[in-house]
DNA sequence: TAGCAAGATGCGAAAGCTTCTCAGTTGTCT
DNA sequence: AGACAACTGAGAAGCTTTCGCATCTTGCTA
């Protein structure tokens, strides 16, 4: 239950937080921009400050619950926390977003950070292109 | 020569085109951001504006003689384009960063886009990590 | 259940990077 | 050399994101 969730992440459990987990989980896209979840609570009625979605995003993050990425777009875009890591395939078109995971890719980053002395935190991979519809529609 | 690597972009040849293109070829950091840039100028006691380093870095860009980065640090940094694609490897600690080339990735990334039906344009691979000297350090 | 302290919120201000505007300057071509 | 388009510098402005602070809530306690 998501209330459950935000507690665990050592938050109190108020409205704003509520809402915004729900938008991230009821939204039919899965990677959403603060300004989109802005616009949505506002569609919605509730009157939740940018800046309280932007501290409320922060917090999901740290707690392991969301995943901001920066796509080159400038903004920033989160996502729920599925678990599985994944990288993504973004349409510079019409910023259609495809996830995808290949072990392959995956242990070879390993072994280049390795051969490099590096300790792997974090990594993003990120691939541009055009997809077929926009490809189709030229 | 520099100057005509300027004029084959399209481009009139103007000093502060010329102390920017020599700045990047000269620096022994590959990776500069615009304020990088812009100090170097400064030092060299060159008189030229933040405004106009943006302008030509971008204009580098479109020219195809250097590339633009977003790396999560929320500044773009520019590099010259040696021709040869390589992702990176950036420390997290000293913002340290190493190319490297991996066929088997490239490959991969490769089949991945097609298998979705995208026509790749670019793509980005940042593996963010503490490096050697910084986990000795910590 | 009333009350309290820590924690959250909202608003506007501010920060950081990048781009724009515009008047004045400079390169290039003849 | 002259003319015109292109370029520049400085500051204003734009965008996304964060901060500061007075006010309001939540979660705990009595």
């Amino acid at each position: 239950m998501d209330n459950q969730q935000i507690k665990d992440a050592g938050l109190k459990v108020t409205r704003p937080r509520e809402k915004i987990l729900g938008i991230l989980e009821r939204s039919g896209r899965r990677h959403l921009s603060a300004e989109d979840v802005y616009k949505e609570l506002l569609t919605n009625g509730d009157d939740i400050g940018l800046a309280t979605v932007y501290r409320v995003l922060t917090q999901f993050e740290g707690a392991g619950l969301v995943c901001r990425r920066h796509f080159e777009t400038g903004q920033s875009v989160f996502e729920l926390n599925s678990g599985d890591h994944h990288d993504h395939l973004v349409c510079v078109r019409c910023n259609r977003v495809v996830e995808f995971v290949d072990p392959m890719i995956e242990e070879r980053q390993s072994a280049i950070a390795a051969q490099h002395g590096f300790h792997i935190e974090d990594h993003s991979l990120v691939i541009y292109g055009v997809c077929t519809d926009c490809a189709a529609n030229a």
